[in-house]
DNA sequence: AAGTGGTCTAGACCACTTT
DNA sequence: AAGTGGTCTAGACCACTTC
C-alpha cells in the first residue's frame, strides 16, 4: 500500500523533493510516509477530534507495514499533540475540548494562585475587507473578507486581556457575535466543532507597548501603562495560517510564562 | 547490571516511590533506568560537553541490555537536548559552544534581518549576600553569597538588553569581571567550560514595565518607555536551579519570539 | 571495509482498561 | 478473557562517515 524499499520493505517514493542538503537522492522513511497518510486522514476528518482512532494493529494491516512502524509514526503525532495515546484504551484524535488543551495557547498565568478560565465579553464582531497586513500574514488574496473580533477577558472581575482577531471570511462564514456569546468554552473549541478548523500550532511575537486611550479604558489602567503586546499567527494542518490575533495583556497581576528547553 | 523484569528482562526497582497516581506498585521501564544511568554519567563528567559518547552497541554491552533499549533512552536524551546524535559519527554530549545552542536561550529577535550576536559590556561584577528573593528562587541558605553581574548588550550599536544575574557563590567562585570581559562567546559556554555547570532548561516569567531613570539611560530611551521584563531561573541536571537572571528588553526594533505547540 | 546511528520486522510479554 | 498501548529483544538491512 505504501512501501517498497528492497527486501525488507523499501519506500516507493521516487527521489525528488528532498528535505534538505542531502547529496544523494532523497529518501523517505516508511514511518514518515505512514505519518503523512494518518495526518491526511486527520485533516480530512475521517476521524474527528475526540474520537477513537483505529488501533495500531488495524493501521498496520491497512498500510501493510509492521506494528512497530505504525507505532513510530503515531509517536511523532503524539509528540506534536495531534493525537493522544491512552494505554489500554487506544489512540484518540486531539481536541481543544479538554482541560489539558486549554492552557496550551494561553500562557498568561496569575502571579499567585492557580490558573483558571477568564470571563469573556465580546465587544465587536464584523466582516471587513482584510487590511494589507492581514492579507500578508494569513496568505489571503487582496480584497478577501475577514471576520474581525474584539473582546475583553477578565480574571476575577479584573479586565486583563484585550484581544483583536482576524479570521479568513471564507472559512468562518456564519461566525456572528451571538454564536460567540452563547458558546461556552475556549474559542478554539468553537472553531474546531463549528467550522472544522483545528489550530495545531502558533507563532507569537511579543513586545512591550504603552496603553493608548481606548485600551486604557477597557483595561482600567492609566493611559501609557506598559502592556504586553502579543501578535499571534495560528496554523492548521499543512502549516496553513488561519488566525491572526493581537492580544494586549495587563501584567499587573499576571505574567507570560515560558519554558526554554 | 540493571534489569530484572521476569523472563525477558524485568526491572529490579522495588515498588515504592512511584511517579504518579498508579494504583499498583510502581514500575520503571528498563530504558528509563538506562536513561538515568547515562544522565548520571553526563552529570559526573564521565563524558564532557562536546565529546563523543560510547556507541549504542558499547552502552548496550555495558548495561547488559539490547541496543533497542539503549536507543530509546538516548532518543529521549536527544529530545531534551542533552545529547546530539549524528548519523555515521556517533552521539555527542551537547554543549553551549555551538551556533545551534546560542539562540535556544536568546529569544529576542530583530524585527527585520537575521539574528546575530550582541556586543557585551560588563557594567558591574560583585560578590554579595543573596537577597531573600534570590535565596528563595535559587534554593540557597539565608546568608549564602552570590555573584552579582550587571551587563548591557547591544545589537548594531543599539543598546537593547540590560541584564542582571545572580549566581550561587559556591559554584562560581573565581568569576571576576576580567574573566567575563576577556571571554568570547556565550556566557553559558563560560559557565560550562570554566565552572562545570551546564544549563539544561529555564523558566521565564515575562511582564511589561516602564523604564526607570537608570535603565532609561543605559538603553538610551526616555524614562517610562515600556520594556519587556523577563525573569529567568535556569536549571542544571536534576532540576537544580543555578542561575537567576532579570533582563530588560527594549522592543523598539526587536521582539520576543515564541512558538506555541 | 568497518563503524555508527537510522529504519524495519517479528515475536514475546507487560500494564491497563473494558467486557 | 480480550483488546489496547507500552516495553524488550534479536536480527536484518540502510545511510552516512571515516579509514
Amino acid at each position: 500500500m505504501v512501501k517498497s524499499w528492497s527486501m525488507n520493505s523499501v519506500p516507493t517514493i521516487p527521489p525528488g523533493e528532498g528535505a534538505g542538503s542531502s547529496a544523494s537522492p532523497s529518501f523517505r522513511p516508511l514511518y514518515q510516509q505512514i505519518k503523512a497518510l494518518i495526518t491526511q486522514s486527520l485533516q480530512s476528518g475521517e476521524w474527528k477530534p475526540g474520537e477513537l482512532m483505529p488501533s495500531e494493529v488495524e493501521l498496520a494491516a491497512r498500510f501493510k507495514v509492521s506494528q512497530g512502524t505504525v507505532r513510530k509514526a503515531i509517536d511523532e503525532l503524539a509528540a506534536e499533540n495531534l493525537v493522544v495515546r491512552r494505554q489500554g484504551k487506544g489512540t484518540f484524535v486531539a481536541t481543544h475540548h479538554e482541560e489539558r488543551a486549554h492552557f496550551r495557547f494561553l500562557r498568561l498565568m496569575p502571579d499567585e494562585g492557580v490558573p483558571h478560565h477568564p470571563d469573556n465579553r465580546i465587544i465587536e464582531v464584523k466582516r471587513i475587507r482584510a487590511p494589507a497586513e492581514v492579507v500578508r500574514l494569513l496568505e489571503l488574496k487582496s480584497g478577501d473578507a475577514v471576520v474581525y473580533i474584539k473582546r475583553l477577558q477578565s480574571f476575577d472581575g479584573a479586565p486583563t486581556i484585550l484581544e483583536e482577531l482576524w479570521l479568513p471570511g471564507q472559512i468562518f462564514k456564519g461566525l456572528t457575535a451571538e454564536r460567540l456569546v452563547e458558546y461556552k468554552g475556549p474559542m478554539y473549541g468553537l472553531f474546531e466543532s463549528e467550522f472544522g478548523t483545528r489550530m495545531i500550532r502558533a507563532l507569537e511575537k511579543i513586545r512591550a507597548v504603552g496603553a493608548d486611550t481606548v485600551t486604557a479604558q477597557y483595561l482600567g489602567v492609566p493611559e501609557g501603562t506598559p502592556l504586553l503586546c502579543a501578535d499571534r499567527v495560528s496554523f492548521t494542518y499543512g502549516d496553513r495560517p488561519v488566525e491572526l490575533r493581537r492580544g494586549l495583556y495587563s501584567t499587573a497581576q499576571h505574567h507570560y510564562q515560558n519554558e526554554l528547553s
